[in-house]
RNA sequence: GGUGCGGAGCGGCGGUCGCCGGCGGCCUCGGCCGUCCGGAGGAAAGUCCGAGCACGACAGGACACGGCGGUGGGUAACACCCACCCGCCCGACGCCAGCAAUGGAUCGCGGGCGAGGGAAAGUGCCACAGAGACACAGACCGCCGAUGGCCGGCAACGGCUCAGGCAAGGGUGAAAGGGUGGGGUAAGAGCCCACCGCCCGGUCGGUGACGACCGGGGCAAGGAAAACCCCGCCGCGUGCAAGACCAAGCAGUUCCGCGUCCGGGCUCGUCCCGGGCGACGGUCGGUCCGGCCGGAAGGAACGGGUAGGUUGCUCGAGCGACGUGGCGACACGCCGCCCAGAGAAAUGACCGCCCCUGGCCCAAGGCCCGUCUCGCCCGAGCCCCCGUCAAGUGGGCGAGACUGGGAACCAGAGCCACGGACAGAACUCGGCUUACGCUCCGCACCCGAU
RNA sequence: CGGGGUGUAGCGCAGCUUGGUAGCGCGUUUGACUGGGGGUCAAAAGGUCGUGGGUUCAAAUCCCGCCACCCCGA
């Protein structure tokens, strides 16, 4: 949607998404589906940022990550809301057993937020997600 | 080809990975699987009206408050829709004027707009300007001064404008109290007359708004009710987070659940603490005896609000053909169809080919410009000529010719690129309003060719 | 989902009820006082009254539609 939206694509050798890969499944146990898990992540205060986007983490001591979204009214209409919510969830989706496992194979709650902006390609998204997983990641095992 | 009205569709095909609901299987009962079925809109939007539905309240009526307002119809209902009436505006086909370009007027015609009851029930308002602003009004500039008065004159008459008469003209204003023409008069005036307008009454036509005609009235009755108000009609409140059900737990309420003896204490209550006996409850136990435990801790019943789950939740004033009735909105009949139901919120992502659009480039062509020729129209501004006419320059339109020029526009083999409107269901319908690009279809009218 | 409010000069606000002149404070500009600044005094400039229609002779004001922002309740 925006035209610099390349600056945020070095273009990213796309990781194959064959049969031999896990189940890329996105189904309800891999979403956050109450106001007291979100509320959870949020107290947690471990958040990083990368450009508009940010990324709140927890630890939620199951085998596989679940995401959570919040996309306020002030980033767009209905549609626009729509569109960007859709390529979150398919990046989270394509990156779900990319992102971070701690020593005893759990994985983490992660909770997206943004500013408005020119929407970004899937490609930025998957990078970016990974990037910010990672680096809460790492913030965990310092604390611990 | 153009204009108007109405309707339909929204990129198509294939592949890979996914999402929501249903159905059907499998099992470790919570998940998995399926060459299975369905999966956004005309506005889903704004939330401006009208309803359904749900709960609460409610005998009936009146007041208050709010909404609506030409007439008739449609509808479940409406501030919506249809037809008609009235008023206003535009056009110029017909009309008039002009040599013509063109201009003018009002009806018929065509199109558009209108929240369009009542201002002789009442209250208030109409700034500024103006003499006067709603009062059977108003003498600023004006007109007259017939009649009466004064002066002059023998008189006819003349003068003064003192009394007074006048709403025709000017001026002010959004608006000055019917209009035009004639008579009349001192000057004037619906004072009188004709026509038009207005009001009242009647007849006829129409369901009606209203219209036509006839008779009467000399005109009294300004605007504004999207100022208050009056009249008529309509209207209970809250809203699916309405409401209903389920299991668990909690606050709370009610009921049940110790009598007796001894000792001690004090704030002397039939209170507190300790002990014995008996009954009661629980527990061990198949049962009894018995043991252990219990004494305001519990048990039973009722039971919110919030959070959770289920439901409300999609078969409905439903959609699509056909037929009948109606000018139409629409109604009726019959046949066929089932078409999203989430709940932190689904219908998406990527790749390939095609379609549309945009850009680049460009041969011929269309096209445009130029020149020439021909035809038609305008008419005296300029130049020239002239006694005038005529002709020429000039302006406009059309046709043809050019091995003349141009590449902006049209079209286009090819290449490239991003772009593909407005916009996302949240209880459901009927409207309104707003946003919006393209394609296709139907009807009516106009123009051109055949 | 429902309800309410605001939009006027660069900024903050009056004026709207009862329609006819758009005003106040701060700020801006110019001039004077001062050697200069501040300050004071004097004068001036600056407004499609959010937007599009309607009613009216006349609309910031009355009525309707739209836009933007803010607040409240569940």
């Amino acid at each position: 949607m925006s035209p610099n939206a390349n600056e945020h694509r070095p273009p990213v050798p796309e990781r194959s998404a064959g049969p031999s890969d896990p189940s890329l499944h996105f189904r309800q146990r891999h979403r956050l589906t109450h106001a007291r898990e979100f509320e959870a992540v949020y107290t947690a205060n471990v958040r990083k940022h990368r450009g508009p986007v940010t990324l709140f983490s927890l630890p939620n001591g199951r085998a596989w990550p679940r995401l959570g979204l919040s996309i306020g009214s002030r980033v767009g209409p209905a549609v626009q809301r729509n569109r960007l919510k859709r390529l979150l969830r398919e990046a989270f989706r394509l990156e779900q057993h990319h992102l971070p496992a701690r020593a005893d194979g759990t994985r983490y709650d992660l909770v997206i937020t943004c500013r408005p902006h020119g929407f970004w390609t899937l490609a930025a998204y998957r990078k970016a997600l990974r990037e910010l997983a990672d680096s809460a990641h790492a913030a965990w095992e310092r604390s611990t």
